[in-house]
DNA sequence: TATTATTATTAGTCTTATCTAATCATAATT
DNA sequence: AATTATGATTAGATAAGACTAATAATAATA
């Protein structure tokens, strides 16, 4: 009942990518991800359908089991609980969590991991906005709405983030956008699809387009 | 400038056999400590000998080099601010954190240890009484007397244990023995080196020759 | 549909960290 | 001092997880 560091990347890789289309997922993506050369993980397929981790079949890409899905769900929990714990606790800043969250996730102690939610009162949802499943697995599944589907004239507010560089957290932070935050959409420019916007100081900031699509909002009324 | 965790514990390992007796380490007795086999270990020091972390000739036993020491105690450093964490923070008993900090050790970001030791108001001493290393390697280095070399009559207090076992651990709380606590000697078995103590509370026990070894004390006046 | 491009797999190699079996060196004992 | 026991090392094997080069399957395109 308990799996390598690498096996549980690869199933926590797989998880994430089965969440952005219907489709099966491919083995060059999930490579792509964990930065890993196809046969390395057509060898790793093989190996986690073995364990009856994956659905595989060759050529046709993978599928979590509901074992499989389980173990990523243990993964990303302590992943975010420990990401919340960094910046709450330690006042780290929400740029600087995701390494060391990346190590702190395969720790292997459930008390551990129940003390840690308990010490942050039972967080729903992690610094970037990213639902934490709870002890059971149960996580909130939002309809992720980005900034570049909102109108102009549309007030919304930033619930979370798409990209989890540090450059492009830092990035928002010099524009002070954090979660909760206000955004105005005052006009979006036909040329290349820049955003005019308006935070709630009043001033106005141009963001790309590029951008947007990584700012997951909601609208202001919801 | 890395090193892996099977690294990492080799030189931790060599760190504590080499404070036991001023000889050189053997191979047999760090393999007894890792529960690794003497071929492995063997294999081990000629790599840690070529990174330059152990001073070893065949046969002849090892010891660190300055730059193994540091990295030593950079691991029991951190293996002991996480167990101090865990006691203080998230209320585990001090047999529960051994097998947790063994894991917590190994994380790798200097930026956490500095939080840690900063959130933990930094602490001299772990919740066993062994001392931790300061930022810069710095250690208090106690002369470990224990309750077998203390005569009848005597009172003292106990300052820490030799002995990390969760079974030890469990024993010495179910005597109500906890660190700081006082021990007076009552009498000394002459058949069996047994220790008749009493305990704040006054109430008499009975304690092995064996335990008595396992309890690092203080004289009540120092 | 045939060809080309992309993606996936197989085959074979490497490194790390482990093992067992056999040999060698040092220490202990008669 | 010779023998025996203990401990250390070498040799060779294995498993996990990575790679490159070669081949096979599927998808895209002319």
């Amino acid at each position: 009942m308990e799996y390598s560091q690498t096996e549980e990347n690869y199933l926590k890789a797989i998880y994430k990518l089965s969440k952005l289309q219907p489709k099966e997922v491919a083995t060059k993506s999930i490579g792509d991800m964990l930065e890993i050369k196809p046969p390395t993980v057509s060898d790793m397929l093989k190996k986690l359908s073995d364990k009856k981790l994956i659905k595989y079949a060759r050529y046709k890409g993978v599928s979590l089991t509901k074992e499989g899905e389980t173990i990523a769900l243990k993964i990303i929990r302590k992943h975010r609980l420990w990401e919340t714990f960094l910046v709450e606790k330690f006042k780290f800043k929400w740029d600087e969590v995701h390494a060391i969250a990346e190590q702190l996730e395969h720790i292997n102690s459930p008390e551990l991991v129940t003390r840690l939610d308990e010490f942050l009162d039972y967080p729903q949802f992690d610094p970037h906005g990213d639902p934490i499943p709870d002890k059971n697995g149960m996580i909130i599944q939002r309809v992720e709405k980005t900034l570049d589907k909102v109108e102009s004239g549309d007030q919304v507010v930033m619930v979370g983030v798409k990209d989890h560089s540090p450059n492009f957290l830092k990035y928002l932070e010099s524009l002070e956008f954090s979660l909760g935050g206000q955004i105005s959409v005052v006009n979006i420019i036909d040329y290349d699809k820049s955003y005019v916007i308006k935070t709630k100081d009043e001033s106005e900031k141009i963001i790309s387009h590029q951008v947007c699509k990584n700012i997951i909002i909601k609208k202001g009324d919801e």
